[in-house]
DNA sequence: TTTAATTTCTATTTTGAAGTGGAATTTTGT
DNA sequence: ACAAAATTCCACTTCAAAATAGAAATTAAA
């Protein structure tokens, strides 16, 4: 699979707070941790923000904290913030009408995958992120 | 999934291909029946020239075949021609590390779709892209 | 041998994602 | 009130994929 690089930013942001124990995460914190250019990282929580996925919290000691629980907030609702879901849904040879009736030549084997691939992103929750087994790196 | 727009293309046209009668498909013909812009089809055909996965015949009443078997020629190969696949083969949060050993927090369950997904590329060959009722549209 | 139908080559433009820069705004601790 | 620490906003640059442009080269039919 390939996901954006703003998508796989996204989704370490959430990885790396649900495994860290702080409450607050300061943007200069999590450039500090995560590998992302800061100025990037900076608009992408605030575009975070936006979808009401993770909540700011101004001024001195500021920062940002999740939304909502994290067993509310899927992989697809992070991927659907940044760059859409849409892309992921669609025919894989890019066909507008593709469906079981006017199938494209792909469409039978692919689409049992593409539905897998689609019920990981949206059950898997930022709470299952959180590393079992402390062998996390990041 | 989201492959790239040129290997959505490169697949429509090996697709296209094996489900006409035509021996030898020129590229004003692909043109009239893909759904391409013609100056980028033209490129694209002969970028999988050069990866032997066509063949051209240059000259009047020229075109391009296939270079091998249908059954040779599997999907990967196509994407693997025109975008590489590594891409697919990589860590979805981007690390460069992550394997069973050091994983990252998606690894575990990421892991064994993502390989569905390369044995889908890997396993499936032109050959299957044969339309057996008869109702694909191009 | 001419000519028409092709593919091939080199270069440029456009577009959207990714990344950068700096000033403005908000809030809290002192 | 002030200053520090933070987020937010607007604009710009860079890079690679996608798309376009035109001339050159090849071949076979007539």
């Amino acid at each position: 699979m390939r996901l954006s690089k703003t998508s796989e930013y996204a989704l370490r942001i959430f990885s790396f707070m649900i495994n860290d124990d702080k409450q607050v995460f300061s943007a200069k914190y999590l450039v500090n941790n995560l590998n992302i250019p800061e100025k990037y990282l900076r608009n992408l929580l605030t575009k975070l923000t936006k979808f009401n996925l993770i909540k700011s919290i101004k001024g001195r000691d500021g920062g940002f904290v999740f939304a909502k629980n994290a067993d509310k907030i899927t992989l697809a609702d992070i991927v659907d913030a940044v760059e859409g879901m849409d892309k992921y849904e669609k025919c894989i040879l890019g066909f507008d009408y593709c469906d079981e009736e006017r199938p494209c030549a792909l469409h039978h084997r692919w689409h049992p995958l593409k539905q897998q691939i689609l019920d990981f992103l949206n059950n898997t929750t930022v709470a299952d992120l959180k590393d079992k087994e402390g062998n996390l790196r990041f």
